[in-house]
DNA sequence: AAACAAATTTGTAATTATTACAATTTTATA
DNA sequence: TATAAAATTGTAATAATTACAAATTTGTTT
């Protein structure tokens, strides 16, 4: 299946019906790809929507990473953040400045071919954590 | 570097003073594989220890956790939890009833094996999602 | 051992992310 | 138009985590 890239298209491909909040949340997961927290997909939209509400955008996300249309990513402790970019990859945390950037997986097949026995595997997440070029720069060693 | 099973030589080992509670926080992960959150050790803990504040659990888990002397496990959306054991492994949690499970991983070597680029990379974690044999029996389907 | 400094622990208060939920609004349907 | 269903909103509650200052413990010097 070919994930749409349109926002209104994505939605009613998930099955989801596309509601201006909606659609607002997921154009703005497909333009930004800065893998934001709630906070800052909230405020940048409260600014053209001034009606919205935080908890539309908490259930929307929500709704959106349990249906598979976004990916949930839990690699910082502090906040969830999303990425409306679904297809296989992993992601990266600076421990020093808390950038988070994509990292491309050469070995996709690796991540299924696991020990899994009888559990149900449905998705798969790969986190690095580290320093960036430039904080890595800036390290005393 | 052969990683110390018993608490005390634990600490000592990546360096850190071994006071009472962290004897008893680095014990209680030595001795149980259930990915405990804070809460959970520090109720187990706080049964024989009375004085024990949970400020200290949080700080010890941190600063063990910084240390490398145990694993941080963000899997959960709600809880942060910890790993006794640092060896390589996977972790798979059920999205039905929350459990987490220990996965080994065959091909250790893809988990470093990336397009890391300039990036410094310290630390890898890999999450599975799905569904353990008894909710997997038990989905409608 | 006494005095002092450093490290650790404790307890409380504050902060922050997230959820619960009832009321309101919007959308779909009869 | 009337009614039902779905979605949104706003506020209050919950729960995890952190900040921080006081108290305690540990280590060191005399």
């Amino acid at each position: 299946m070919n994930i749409q890239k349109n926002p209104i298209e994505r939605l009613t491909q998930f099955g989801i019906k596309p509601s201006l909040q909606r659609i607002a949340v997921m154009n703005y997961l497909l333009k930004n790809y800065n893998h934001p927290t709630v906070d800052m997909i909230f405020n940048k939209l409260y600014a053209s929507i001034p009606t919205l509400s935080k908890t539309t955008v908490y259930n929307t996300l929500k709704l959106l990473a349990q249906q598979g249309v976004i990916m949930e990513i839990t690699i910082d402790e502090k906040n969830v953040r999303y990425d409306g970019d679904i297809s296989q990859h992993a992601h990266f945390q600076c421990k020093n400045c808390g950038c988070i950037r994509d990292i491309p997986i050469k070995n996709i097949k690796t991540i299924s071919d696991n020990e899994a026995g009888e559990l149900l595997i449905t998705e798969s997440r790969l986190y690095y954590k580290g320093y960036c070029e430039k904080c890595k720069a800036n390290l005393v060693k």
